[in-house]
DNA sequence: ATGTAAACTACTATAATACTGGGAAATATA
DNA sequence: TATATTTCCCAGTATTATAGTAGTTTACAT
């Protein structure tokens, strides 16, 4: 029950998207500087929430990415199913054609609640909570010097 | 984010041994049978759930496995931690060294979330739930008929 | 003694993940 | 218009985990 690399990096660089949001693209390199990540894995990610609707992007010189929303209107929920995939630890859920273990059905449920347990989180965050989230943590960083 | 085959056939088969528990010992075969799984392969899983102290078996003819201890007393997280291996998103959660990143601390916290999120479902249930469950579905499967 | 069933060890195929690399297309700036 | 910059696109690869298979040994009821 681990998380792909994949949705760590990319929750990451949409945070970064989030703390620049207004100002001036940011690019690939200055992403993948920031947050220790490989340039050229990343730009795949980028690719992914990018296709999604979730980032927009300017070619050439001075370009880069940015959000296609701001902040609040980025549910965490968005991007983690973009870069996972869909949240379904038995298949059944998604396709509930008929069952054939008896057994099964019990088990179902517990998988079901999981699963919306897991959404239940994502759901209720959007990147602006991750950004207040940051900057309460610097704030506090800084107190203590 | 999905579920391991190990895992669920894990927990199915701890299942099969709950339905059956103050029985006879039920053998590998039986429950493969039953579930529609690997009889090799389940003799793997039977071997992990018996050494993290939830299965005990009886070796020789009319041998088989059976719980260690009545379903009630079985919660479906150490059954879960023991397929799955530990809940951890994120590496930094067990291991809470230095953290280089700052904005990695606001995507901590939401991979806390859904641990103990996940944690809270597989903690307040039972194996005995599953076979109240099972037993409910089957009833109502009847009264169909 | 015989057959049954768990226990142990080792091997293997498949798939996903986490990358790396090379070039083409767009575009701001000089 | 030339050039440098940056995204975009496509293809290849190493590593790892998963989901098995296979064979042999040990325990034990009959």
């Amino acid at each position: 029950m681990k998380l792909s690399s994949r949705t760590r990096y990319g929750m990451r660089a949409m945070l970064e998207l989030a703390l620049e949001y207004g100002k001036k693209p940011l690019q690939i390199k200055a992403i993948a500087d920031r947050e220790d990540i490989s340039n050229k894995y990343l730009e795949q990610l980028i690719a992914m929430l990018k296709s999604s609707g979730l980032v927009r992007s300017i070619r050439g010189p001075r370009g880069g990415y940015m959000l296609a929303r701001p902040p609040a209107e980025i549910y965490l929920k968005d991007i983690f199913l973009t870069l996972e995939g869909p949240i379904t630890p038995v298949e059944c859920l998604e396709h509930a054609e008929y069952c054939p273990r008896c057994t099964d059905c019990a088990t179902r449920q517990i998988w079901d609640e999981i699963q919306n347990a897991i959404l239940d989180v994502l759901r209720s965050r959007t990147l602006k909570d991750l950004v207040d989230e940051s900057a309460q943590a610097k704030d506090a960083k800084n107190y203590q010097i």
